[in-house]
DNA sequence: CGTCTATTGAACGCGTTGGTTCATTTTGAC
DNA sequence: GTCAAAATGAACCAACGCGTTCAATAGACG
């Protein structure tokens, strides 16, 4: 089967995002890129142009990848079940697990680092990931807030809030993404940000009111 | 006056970070610095020995200039007046100007693409900037939860979602920092970010409470 | 005025790295 | 088994940029 082209190609992109995550875009060889890829290096050339392709292949494929976890996480919420704080907790837990995860955060530094060379990356990383998040955590607030599960706000600016009560305080602790954080002290942060989540957006005097 | 001496010192460090921040750190050449700063190239290697210090200390002088305007607005709560939420919103409305000036969101960049080559420089920016911060509101919210201004709770995670309430969003809107947001919109951020804060976190009952 | 120090400009060595060439070998299709 | 496309390895070129050297200059101080 002809598969072995494809899983080059793959296997390139894999690599190259993993050595770019080690080293940072420009102290990254090629040459390094290909011996991780287990491959020689005019191959990487045939698939990928140059340099500045290969990058943006590499973010673009691991950007895809984050963002398909983070909605298949999100999705949990659109059937949150009798306690609506534990459901929340347990989005918010899983989302900052992810968010800990060394491609998450490789993919937040690169993207960050290399904005300047590579202005147009942003959108790619950004589009893909917290844009789309961001609505899809809206929607589902926008059906709760419908059902009377939260009080009546503006779907976007709660989902902002939500998140950024999430990665804010992640960010704070793990020192953007360089210390590791215990399962414990990520489920105290998820705990903390869906607390005051909730005395701010509660229904009044619902079941998950923070004040019975 | 030997003042000369010093001040090319002081030159070198703001045109090396003016530099860096505009080209990043691998595509910043030295000469160009130099250039930048009126001077020559065996001047900057004279005054600081490799290109790696140079950066270094560079950084450090301008985390420690975004530090002391953070922790001057700061200040202002020390005495909140009468109406503690339009306290809250100006003081959220200033820091966020101070996050989208092009010098913080650059030496964000810096460091967080940087990280990898420099891992010390993390603690370097991130001690001077976030961690006195998030102390210094946490210092001001003891009080005011002291006071009966807030609602009893551990004032450093209520500083810490005060912040992440106020950046979040922000960098949502900006794309972390790229595109320009408005002074307009940035009041709403923080008029939001406070509003939610205060939901939270308002002493019962309270004149500044939402539902009054 | 003489001296010492900081600065300058220009050039250089040198290592690194992106990108290419080519002859050879491997691979997969038929 | 045959053939064409793809992969390999090794060498090569050229550009770039760090860091240095050195002779020449400017300026402060006694």
């Amino acid at each position: 089967m002809s598969r072995g082209r494809i899983d080059k190609r793959e296997a390139i992109l894999a690599a190259a995002f993993t050595v770019f995550a080690r080293q940072g875009y420009a102290r990254a060889g090629v040459q390094e890129i290909a011996d991780e890829a287990g491959v020689a290096k005019p191959t990487v050339y045939s698939h990928l142009h140059d340099k500045e392709n290969l990058f943006r292949h590499a973010m673009a494929a691991a950007a895809d990848e984050v963002a398909a976890e983070n909605l298949a996480i999100v999705d949990r919420l659109r059937d949150p079940g009798d306690d609506l704080r534990a459901a929340l907790e347990d989005v918010a837990f899983r989302m900052l697990r992810v968010c800990c995860d060394e491609r998450s955060r490789a993919l937040r530094r690169l993207t960050f680092g290399q904005v300047g060379q590579f202005p147009e990356l942003l959108d790619t990383v950004q589009e893909r990931t917290s844009c789309q998040i961001a609505e899809a955590v809206a929607d589902r607030f926008a059906r709760l807030s419908l059902a009377g599960r939260l009080r009546s706000c503006d779907p976007a600016r709660a989902a902002e809030q939500f998140l950024a009560l999430l990665t804010g305080p992640l960010d704070a602790r793990s020192r953007l993404g360089t210390r590791k954080v215990a399962a414990a002290e990520t489920r105290a942060i998820a705990a903390a940000g869906v607390d005051t989540f909730l005395r701010a957006y509660a229904a009044p005097g619902a079941a998950e009111s923070p004040d019975t």
